[in-house]
DNA sequence: AAACGTCTGTACGCTGACGCACAAATACCG
DNA sequence: CGGTATTTGTGCGTCAGCGTACAGACGTTT
């Protein structure tokens, strides 16, 4: 999964559902004029192509990977057969896309109520969380796309950050130096999706796609 | 189901699912600070309750009665047994519930890049699509909530609407009168949800939960 | 009809984010 | 090592939306 690549498109048909394990993808939806803005993100947690089993076959944003690694995929058809056993791995599969959600419903919200530099702490945290790391590899212009704000309104809130210590940052590079620190300085918004991620998939965070499947046949 | 009304509170446990028939309701979300945040609205087309299914019993948002009428309601235990079947019923939740994701992103999308008299077009049509008649009742001070922006703010956007004809606005009732008009001055957000909905919801769109019922046991 | 409460309109200063323009710094490449 | 492209920093003016304050309009009650 190399950084940028689209696993697929609005309203394209999915031919395959994702399971990142090091990398992490971005859903994104793009506007008429051209300006996008990140919906979720989706670690290895998570799974992509929900509307596969959702019924709905396409949706309106595309998936983009944010952060390159590996995952596995797996062919459509296999996960609907799965699925439709009504078993297990659907529940845990409803369960997972109830927290992303969540996580849309929460951005909805931190849009309207919050500032850049807050957004800006939210989206580290969360990013930070589906990678093993505690740094992360994005320009300000990718930041600035995901979040659907300026590139400049990135560099002040980024500048921000590192005089107060929490990060470094270098061309491309964000080095998370102070992690409580950030956690302080983010809006509630974080904590609402964190602690609903716990608490609906703790049965398998942390873990990986393959015991999700392990379990689901037992 | 009468105006205000909260179906279910924050992390509260669901007793019971809903129907709306006539009535229509609005997942908010509040925020710590008071301020609160229409998330998606839910006519006759939907259901309340879906955390229900997909398996996480609660959702960090309140669902209040956003303009009265009636509905039905289901013991909780009721619509999981029927869930549990795996039938059309299922899948019909299922494909109600990835609408009601697009309209939580579109939600998210147009918080972040379109004026608040766009999204009060926006609001305005979602709400009406989900009444039979072409006026509701709603004081601005809710609207702002709804919202999530000032009241003065949605003052402005009335008065602009109603200077240019589209609606007619008197204490606490507003009238469409140019609704073709409204679509034309709304943001593409409305139009996307729109669609989706008619996509995934066609086979009982226009019509009401007898139906549902009636289809998913044959 | 008078008093009261609610709802709506308007004004004003403030601030965060925008759009634009451009300079500086860094990485890359022949 | 010089040139080029990319990325980042900075400085404007502008504007939408916010917070506050208050006055008018409308309904309701007594």
């Amino acid at each position: 999964m190399p950084l940028g690549k689209a696993l697929y498109e609005s309203g394209g048909r999915l031919q395959h559902v994702y399971f990142p394990i090091t990398a992490i993808v971005s859903l994104l939806y793009v506007l008429e004029d051209g300006a996008s803005e990140e919906i979720a993100v989706v670690g290895n947690e998570g799974i992509l192509g929900i509307s596969l089993f959702m019924g709905g076959e396409t949706t309106p944003s595309r998936a983009v990977v944010q952060s390159d690694g590996h995952g596995y995929r797996l062919k459509a058809q296999h996960l609907k057969v799965e699925f439709n056993r009504a078993g297990p791995m659907m529940h845990l599969l409803l369960r997972y896309t109830q927290a992303l959600i969540t996580q849309m419903t929460q951005t909805a919200v931190c849009n309207r109520h919050h500032s850049v530099e807050q957004q800006l702490c939210r989206w580290l945290l969360l990013s930070l969380d589906r990678l093993s790391s505690n740094s992360l590899t994005m320009t300000q212009e990718l930041i600035a796309n995901m979040l659907g704000v300026r590139r400049e309104g990135v560099t002040d809130a980024v500048g921000n950050l590192q005089r107060a210590g929490l990060i470094r940052y270098s061309r491309g590079r964000i080095e998370v130096l102070d992690r409580p620190g950030l956690e302080k300085a983010v809006c509630e918004c974080y904590g609402v999706v964190k602690v609903e991620f716990d608490r609906l998939l703790s049965d398998i965070l942390p873990g990986d796609p393959k015991e999700i499947l392990g379990k689901s046949s037992a």
